[in-house]
DNA sequence: GTCTATAATTTGATAGAC
DNA sequence: GTCTATCAAATTATAGAC
């Protein structure tokens, strides 16, 4: 198969940064997870930057393809919240997106633009992009976002994935 | 004066951390800061856990004082909603506890337990503390917190503070 | 595509002089 | 309270054999 190890990589190199972020992570951290040596690592991945960007991009499609399929049946709103949900369900962990965000400051320049692009699709997908003229569907779709990646936060820091529910009750309504 | 130097320290550590999180700094790069060196910060916090676990701590105290202040004159809500945003005018940080609850997972516990306490004094702030009896109260002051925290994120990772604007409108209706 | 080996730097932390 | 000096380990990344 096509790039088998490669997947791999990214699927420990994700498990790794919603859990630690971009530098809690090293490159001998996944090799051991994948069963290789970093250098292996290194070849499917020149830097830790092109690691994580393209990370983010897989995370991205794979995040509006199940969106965008999802909302044909409950909705935008529901099926996003219903996505976000689900970080908690596994393992407790953060939007991979929203644990960049935090520290995109200090992100190589590639990954930062990555991880920007996953909540301009977000905000798209909820008519707040830049083309909507509409002042209020912008601001709700603003506010939409910025509460599912905070009540992702709160959840984490209390143990709590009740906690996530009860900040995002009032979205579904 | 007593602990002038520890002061500046918790200055430089407070930065650092809500710019690049716990794992984006060192003694070395606080030292710097400062004008000591790392043996020095060492002297003042042994660990770099009980550094920043002192970090959120001050943290905490200094932003319930203000926000007992403000909430006074304008309501706990707007005045909640201003201390936020104060974060991103100071050079587009990240809440030092907010950064610290993405990472909360691989932080030394009582890192950890330290920004879990600056979530729940919020949370009791806005009458969704343990003791609410109300449920809808509850609710909302989750989804308070969490939006304004999501709200530091969005306009972080967009590079534009109009977006905590926007996310956080609906707030203070 | 994976490996061994290694370079060059940085990390958190400690010992002990002043 | 600050310093020099140091440690042991970890870091990103590369060279080159197989």
């Amino acid at each position: 198969m096509r790039g088998e190890t490669a997947e791999r990589i990214l699927d420990a190199a994700e498990k790794r940064v919603r859990r630690a972020g971009y530098n809690g992570f090293s490159f001998r951290d996944i090799a051991k997870d994948v069963g290789v040596k970093s250098a292996s690592v290194h070849h499917h991945f020149p830097t830790k930057g092109a690691l994580v960007a393209r990370l983010a991009e897989r995370y991205t499609e794979r995040f509006m393809t199940a969106l965008e399929a999802a909302a044909r049946t409950e909705g935008s709103v529901p099926a996003m919240r219903r996505l976000f949900r689900k970080s908690l369900e596994d393992d407790n962990r953060m939007c991979l997106c929203g644990m960049m965000a935090a520290e995109s400051d200090t992100l190589p320049p590639t990954a930062a633009a990555a991880a920007r692009r996953f909540f301009e699709r977000l905000l798209d997908a909820l008519g707040g992009g830049p083309s909507s003229q509409d002042a209020a569907t912008r601001q709700r779709a603003f506010h939409i976002v910025a509460t599912l990646e905070g009540a992702l936060l709160l959840a984490r820091v209390l143990g709590d994935p009740g906690a996530f529910d009860r900040a995002t009750e009032a979205l579904s309504v």
